[in-house]
DNA sequence: CACTGGGGCGTTTTT
DNA sequence: CGCCCCAGTG
């Protein structure tokens, strides 16, 4: 199959790349794995290879299915290809696995007796379907708690389990009983014409499994199937790919009549496999070879991203895992800097390290953009978000409370959500009394039975709730009103209007806008601001036509087609937390902003600059993993994907102490950290140099250890020791304690007026609201951004005006 | 029917 | 410590 034109060596699409890499971009023919190291350059590889692809083997550009993890590397591939071939490029596809389904899905999913208007459940409301579920079922709620439910669930599914099978396969009382919520779970999943996260991929497979004739369609139109971060994958979506790609064993056909599959490239890393937690399985990536047979590999091991130290570090640590394929990564980028060590006392410690670190940077000429901040769990960015505000430090926390999860935004989203597919219970339950309009519990109940009973879908039972019997008057009134103002929309909907009209529509008429308006929370003002925000998401994206499904080959614009309510939703449940980075890298203008993540979210981006804290056993790696080596080699993995996204500068840190849920805990060193070569860390401060004994107003309450907060000399200005470090404190101690700081300052009541910018001791950074009452009783709303708008007395309240 | 307050929980990571 | 659920009251 090698006959193709042999790569003229100066091709452009080949320059600068090194020899595996060219190899990798022109291979033809058999299943190809590539093996990228972090940073070998695997995202330039798969660009040029499909720019290779169009321009050099005539491929057309929809035959070429490409998958990434997420929506934004997706966008950017495409981008990248148009840069090299052209608008044509348009007509790809590239996508994550969960929007290629969906469009597959949308298009052939009502051979499974679903409608293409089909509902996308995210884990929020999974777990609201679960809870009807085992309320149904009458499960004990503490034995049989909805995540635990849907996380069998979910595992049968990656496993393509169906609830036939996953009954047949149970062998025990708890099995039994699981099996049962998931045949109900899956029932109501149909009933509302919805699919969870893990349908997505299920179904397409069943689809194709079911309907022959389907995947060979998709067979013939795939010629080229490229997939990255394979090691991610968990088995169904392995499926999808093999039905794909792999020789049909179902096919009867002699030889001769047969398509040929699809060519296959995956590209990926065992090392940075860190999902296996939802059903990712790395034996996809390890049996490549089994899996498709005559398969070739290649191996990207020259890094271009980091400094020799930094990878020597990370292959030190990931050495430490057994059974791996050898792999060493190296760069001749030269030695770089020695990665900085710090041991801070307590978790407020180690950020104002960060901090300060990040202050000299900056003093030096590094762009403020150019820094990340790593940790294990989202509730760690709390403390560094505090201590930024403080300084001054301009910050973006990507993931943690995302915006698509507020209230307000998921009620609004409901709302379009059962407009689009009537049968969406969830939605349509969730935003049947939001605003208030008089239809309470005890009239819900009715309807639910009515429609038991007649075997109706819900939204059927409320329109003929006058036929529902012990429905209260005045509750068939609301109900009829609610019927007539969804009619009234779905006639929108129905005739063609944009997703930010139908949207504003929707927040004038069901009168939620007024609602919040009128209110008197203050942090419902919060709340129509967000939603001015949802509409402005919902009219960029209307204005920007998307690749129609029917597009005319050659001309690629008259493929375009205006986005409808559908797309907007499915637009808006498949965006991940990466999705939502800054994405400024290059702006000389724009000294950015520093970025805090998680080390999951970390995954697949680079900054010069990186800090990698947290590093204490119990934290990072996690409590749970620690006795469990397959958990903790998963915790190595991530650290590895951590230290190898640092491009020149790293830094790592650890805390003695942590407060976790208000108590304090003495936390030993990462074990990580012990794997790293000592000559490489520069340690600033170790635990030998803390000044734990240099408190003796607290010998007598600190139990284990505990050092009290010893700041470097001369950056203080922090006062007094709070009580972060004290341990056994009872909760009434705790409430003296914060009493007497109350009162201590017997400070006058600052004189705020509306707008006025303060800052609080633990919330940061505000702006007031609205001013109530006078002197010693004044209250003010002050929205403190992220944190919310807080009501405080401020009498009592430490904040100061700026 | 709506709201409020107490009590009991629990936390990894996310397409 | 903060969230969610439930019970009791206006």
């Amino acid at each position: 199959m090698t006959e193709t034109l042999l790569p003229a060596a100066d091709h452009p699409l080949l320059d600068g790349l090194n020899e595996p890499q060219r190899a990798a971009v022109v291979h033809a023919g058999a299943p190809l794995l590539v093996v990228a190291g972090a940073g070998s350059g695997k995202t330039r590889v798969l660009t040029r290879r499909i720019a290779w692809l169009i321009s050099q083997r005539q491929a057309h550009p929809g035959s070429i299915l490409a998958i990434t993890f997420t929506n934004k590397a997706a966008a950017e591939m495409k981008e990248r290809v148009e840069e090299l071939v052209g608008k044509r490029a348009r007509l790809m596809w590239v996508s994550t696995f969960h929007s290629a389904c969906v469009r597959i899905l949308r298009k052939e999913i009502d051979r499974f007796g679903f409608k293409s208007n089909f509902s996308i459940y995210d884990a929020q409301d999974q777990k609201r379907l679960m809870q009807l579920v085992a309320t149904d079922l009458d499960l004990d709620p503490r034995q049989y708690q909805p995540g635990a439910l849907l996380h069998w669930v979910s595992n049968q599914k990656n496993e393509l389990k169906d609830p036939e099978e996953a009954t047949r396969e149970a062998h025990n009382k708890l099995e039994e009983t699981y099996a049962a919520a998931y045949t109900l779970y899956q029932r109501r999943l149909r009933e509302a014409n919805a699919l969870d996260f893990d349908d997505l991929i299920m179904t397409t497979v069943h689809l194709f499994q079911a309907f022959p004739e389907v995947r060979e369609t998709y067979r013939r139109r795939f010629r080229h199937v490229l997939v990255d971060e394979y090691q991610d994958t968990n088995h169904a979506q392995y499926a999808l790919i093999h039905q794909l790609c792999a020789d049909d064993p179902e096919d009867a056909r002699p030889e001769a009549e047969r398509v040929a599959p699809a060519e296959l490239m995956v590209v990926g890393d065992a090392d940075q496999s860190i999902y296996a937690f939802r059903g990712a399985n790395i034996r996809n990536i390890l049996d490549f070879e089994q899996d498709f047979p005559n398969a070739t590999s290649i191996l990207l091991e020259q890094n271009y991203r980091s400094t020799q130290t930094i990878l020597t570090a990370a292959n030190a640590v990931i050495g430490n895992n057994k059974g791996r394929k050898a792999k060493r990564l190296w760069s001749d980028a030269g030695d770089g800097e020695r990665i900085v060590g710090y041991v801070a006392d307590d978790e407020r410690d180690e950020a104002r390290f960060v901090s300060q670190q990040i202050d000299e940077l900056v003093d030096a000429g590094r762009r403020a953009g150019d820094v990340a901040v790593f940790y294990r769990t989202n509730a760690q960015s709390r403390v560094f978000e505090e201590v930024f505000i403080r300084t001054g430090q301009p910050y973006k926390v990507v993931g943690g409370v995302r915006f698509y999860e507020r209230k307000e935004v998921r009620d609004a989203l409901a709302y379009l959500r059962m407009l689009a597919n009537p049968d969406d219970q969830v939605s349509l339950r969730r935003i049947l009394n939001t605003p208030k309009r008089g239809i309470g519990d005890r009239a819900v109940e009715c309807v639910t039975l009515f429609a038991e009973r007649e075997r109706l879908t819900f939204w059927e039972a409320l329109r003929r709730a006058a036929e529902a019997p012990g429905l209260a008057t005045r509750s068939l009134t609301n109900i009829t009103a609610f019927v007539g103002l969804v009619e009234e929309l779905q006639s929108m909907v129905a005739g063609g209007e944009r997703p930010d009209v139908v949207l504003e529509t929707v927040l004038e008429r069901s009168g939620y806008l007024t609602a919040l308006e009128e209110s008197d929370d203050p942090q419902d003002a919060t709340r129509v601001e967000n939603l001015a925000e949802l509409v402005a998401v919902a009219r960029e994206f209307s204005d920007d036509p998307l690749p129609g499904p029917s597009a005319d080959p050659d001309d690629v614009d008259a493929g375009l087609v205006t986005p409808g309510l559908d797309d907007f939703l499915e637009r808006v449940a498949l965006v991940a937390d990466s999705d939502q980075i800054p994405d400024d890298p290059d702006d000389p203008d724009d000294t950015g902003v520093v970025t805090l993540m998680t080390l999951h979210t970390a995954k697949g981006l680079e900054f010069p600059v990186v800090f990698l804290t947290g590093l204490e056993d119990g934290v990072f790696p996690h409590s749970r993993a620690l006795g469990d080596q397959t958990e903790l080699e998963e915790e190595r993995r991530l650290a590895y994907v951590g230290l190898t996204r640092a491009r020149e500068r790293l830094f790592i840190s650890r805390a003695v102490v942590r407060s976790a849920w208000g108590a304090p805990s003495h936390n030993p060193a990462s074990r990580f950290l012990d794997e790293l070569p000592v000559d490489l860390v520069d340690w600033r401060r170790t635990e030998a140099q803390q000044t734990s004994w240099s408190r003796p107003d607290l010998s007598s309450s600190w139990g284990s250890g505990s050092s009290g907060p010893a700041y470097g000399s001369g950056s203080g200005g922090l006062g007094a020791p709070t009580a972060s470090g004290r341990r056994n404190f009872s909760a009434a101690a705790a409430r003296a304690d914060a009493a007497a700081k109350a009162k201590k300052p017997a400070r006058e009541i600052p004189a705020l007026e509306l707008g006025d910018r303060v800052v609080h001791d633990s919330f940061g950074l505000g702006t007031v609201v609205t001013i109530e009452g006078v002197a010693e009783k004044s209250v003010a709303s002050i929205d403190f951004g992220s944190e919310g708008v807080k009501r405080l007395l401020l009498r009592y309240a430490p904040v100061q005006k700026l």
